[in-house]
DNA sequence: ATATAATTTAACTAAATGGTCAAAATTATA
DNA sequence: TATAATTTTGACCATTTAGTTAAATTATAT
């Protein structure tokens, strides 16, 4: 039946998911994730054959997720102001929803660096970037950014969002003794962060 | 021999070190560790009792050098400013020296948010905080900062200086195709970030 | 209905892994 | 130098884990 087969196929891959982002492809264990999912391990076995390729389909659709989110800035007919503060609603949301994605990101792609890079090799990063840069060539004159300070700019912009998220345990314990709570923290972040990156980049 | 004695203890905690920060806990192999350091598997044990209890102790060590970096922003008779420029420098050279910290630290908060909760328990947030509050007070003002932003500020030049490290292979794939080197990136970046800092809070 | 194909399971295997132990080697001490 | 204490080792064990297999069950086509 394809339509129960799309539902086990579907299940492990909502298991495979939550186990692998929660304890990363070296602390996972295929029989959580078929617990999981209610069914055999063999079962794993039958539709993704080995724990790599059920990790790397994992993985792809995550990165894919995360990647995705930035891409709309590229088109969108919007000033420079507004899509740095459209990035940083649309991405912390995104966050809010996943906040474990950065973490895993950041773990795996550590322990396999090849990985995000054949992955990126399928992403048209140069084309998005000319976009970029003629999408707001008086702008950045305006602002006073360079060539040379793009990489700068475009990490740290993913840093205030990302970060947080990432070390999210270690804000939390320090929050914790002054109490503050994460969710208004990230709440209150989507502003802040995109009000600190245009001042930062007003002279 | 206690010299003999203190020199295999060292070697098995630096190769435990190396082990764990590249592959983590779950990843590292004690037959690894014990390669490394050139002895026994069994001598591993004999030292320290099992793998949680040498992981226990790489992890403190490292943590602990981690957040001494931040201590000296605390005591020193600076301004603010030249505070955040004096922290940028210092832990970005940190970094430079130790560029698998963050993303390991990361992945074992994420494993195990209990783990730091503990360690920062033994350190007077509190103290330190109460210490930057006098210390600057008026400048807050001039810089308005309130209450309020505060922990979105410290996290942010939390995030500034340590988000490439921890992503720094999704970096070097990026900069890889726009011929940007990450040593001269992470160069760059200590004055970078403190500008960047000092001109978001500058109103 | 029946044969064929696809899905699911229980039981199993081989390899890896953390940890143990008794003996050997080395070092300290009387 | 003899003896005791400490350090180091090789061989071993129990458990865990990814992966296999053959049989059973279910769905599909004729």
């Amino acid at each position: 039946m394809t339509e129960n087969d799309r539902q086990t196929e579907e299940k492990i891959f909502e298991s495979a998911t939550e186990v692998f982002v929660a304890k990363g492809m070296d602390g996972a264990r295929m029989q959580d994730i078929a617990d999981l999912a209610g069914i055999n391990k063999a079962l794993l076995h039958y539709y993704y054959r080995t724990k790599d390729h059920l990790f790397n389909a994992v993985f792809e659709k995550i990165a894919e997720q995360m990647f995705r989110k930035f891409s709309p800035v590229f088109d969108a007919n919007l000033s420079l102001e507004e899509k740095i503060r459209f990035f940083f609603s649309e991405h912390i949301s995104f966050l809010q929803k996943n906040p474990r994605l950065p973490g895993f990101l950041i773990n795996e792609v550590n322990r396999n660096p090849e990985r995000i890079k054949k992955f990126l090799r399928n992403i048209e990063i140069e084309k998005l970037w000319q976009t970029l840069l003629s999408q707001h060539q008086e702008e950045m004159k305006k602002y006073n950014i360079t060539n040379e300070t793009i990489p700068q700019l475009m990490s740290s912009i993913a840093a205030l969002s990302v970060f947080p998220f990432a070390a999210r345990a270690i804000l939390e314990a320090l929050f914790e003794r002054m109490g503050i709570d994460f969710k208004e923290y990230s709440e209150q972040r989507k502003e802040y962060a995109a009000d600190f990156v245009i001042r930062a980049i007003s002279k």
